[in-house]
DNA sequence: TGTATGCGTTATGTATACATTAGCGGGAGA
DNA sequence: TCTCCCGCTAATGTATACATAACGCATACA
């Protein structure tokens, strides 16, 4: 590998992944703004990668939704209206919905439920807090991802599982941010109780077999964080405490 | 580009396109079976694109879901069961149902509404014939997937049509294939009757801004198409018409 | 002064060379 | 004869060189 010596080579992970990493942080972290070109041979300079390697990442990232291809060559960051992430939100609850509903009607083991009620059970014990601490927001986000992708599982259905992975890009994008900016505000807990409630009836709709109910509440569930959202959007001043929300465009609709 | 005298190149379509249609074209019709390692040296020989964009290709197919990365590097076929094929009609349904009750929810003009009816009308007209002939058979796919394409434009989410696309890979991974194997059975043409009544519907109950009504139906629909799935599959005889179901894995579940 | 054209620079698309690793086969020793 | 180890080969991951196309700027002409 020719051996450049000055430039030092980190051989633990790919440069591929290394590069879309990276990328992808700076995206999310709102260093690459919206719309904004970007260009490979800086891009080769940020990461470390040499250009195929990120071309690689770039065109992962274009897959995932972060990116979009410019038609004369070459990607940009995608921008999103406050529309957009909504309905993704709700697109994935439907997804989620769908899931519940062949959980319910494929049947699950006691077993299989188990971790969700470790889940759920740890939740419970967060949001004792009142009111809630900076830290416990962050531990409700690990277990509320957990919760969400172990349920998906439970629908033993591994296009279905896939597509919804792919869906969670845009809702998920920076959820520690989220829920940080959620925390700040006084509704933030209720809802977080509200949803923690929907979690536990869709347990006990797929425990018996009641797979329309399980999808709905997955689907309510997902109303609910369109609400979140819209909440937080109106309280601009938490605004900066949104990583996220660096990919929505000035202008939405 | 030192242009080796001997490669004939096609500068109309960028290599990375046209590596990707062929290989994609290999995949559905069969010449590179499910679980099979796809190897890229092969691939640069039959696509006569070099390895960068073969590359390029490679992920992109991944993403869309019909290869799969090996841990220990490269590319093989992915393969699917019966129910895989069967779940991800189904979601598509569910995603196309979520579109149908945006565009009734967020109101659609008359004038936008126009192409679908002109699809709607020019499948009755092939419908009309009894038995249809192959010929109207292939008019009828191209004029469904036109119909479903600008139904999901209805939905005026960029995020939800996107989702949509992707979630369209399996389903319609070789429609002509798959209807014409249909068309072999004398259940297919009272199952295209029945779908064209589905159109008819949703654009009715979008026209009367009926979102839950809109929704149900292309989920029905989706039903529908999962019962002329297994249906086909039950008449193995016609099996060797359907270059889709080449995705099939052997031992299904 | 404004517009159009041409040239130059820069960035992307493509090709290929190089490095590394994994998989496989052969040989030797127990 | 079986097993283990070493070495080779082939294929992937990475880097970079080259060609081309696009964009911008400057200049000239209307």
């Amino acid at each position: 590998m020719k051996a450049a010596p000055e430039r030092e080579v980190d051989r633990s992970v790919s440069q591929t992944v290394k590069a879309q990493l990276a990328l992808r942080d700076q995206i999310l972290s709102g260093s690459l703004r919206p719309g904004e070109r970007i260009s490979e041979l800086q891009a080769v300079e940020t990461t470390g990668a040499s250009r195929t390697p990120v071309r690689m990442a770039l065109v992962r990232l274009e897959e995932e939704g972060l990116l979009e291809a410019i038609p004369s060559g070459g990607f940009m960051v995608k921008a999103f209206s406050e529309r957009d992430i909504a309905d993704s939100i709700e697109l994935r609850g439907t997804l989620e919905g769908l899931a519940a509903r062949f959980a319910a009607e494929r049947g699950v083991s006691a077993r299989e439920l188990e971790p969700l009620k470790e889940c759920l059970a740890a939740i419970d014990e967060l949001l004792r807090q009142v009111p809630i601490s900076i830290e416990a927001f962050s531990s409700y986000v690990a277990l509320n991802a957990r919760f969400h992708a172990l349920l998906t599982e439970l629908s033993r259905s591994p296009p279905l599982v896939r597509q919804i992975d792919r869906a969670s890009a845009l809702p998920f994008a920076s959820p520690s941010g989220f829920v940080m900016a959620q925390s700040a505000l006084p509704e933030a807990q209720q809802i977080l109780i509200i949803g923690q409630e929907h979690h536990r009836v869709v347990i006990d709709a797929i425990e018996n077999r009641e797979g329309a109910r399980a999808e709905a509440v997955m689907r309510e569930h997902a109303r609910l964080a369109v609400r979140n959202l819209r909440l937080a959007l109106r309280n601009r001043t938490h605004l900066d405490l949104l990583p996220a929300l660096a990919l929505i465009k000035t202008a939405t609709d």
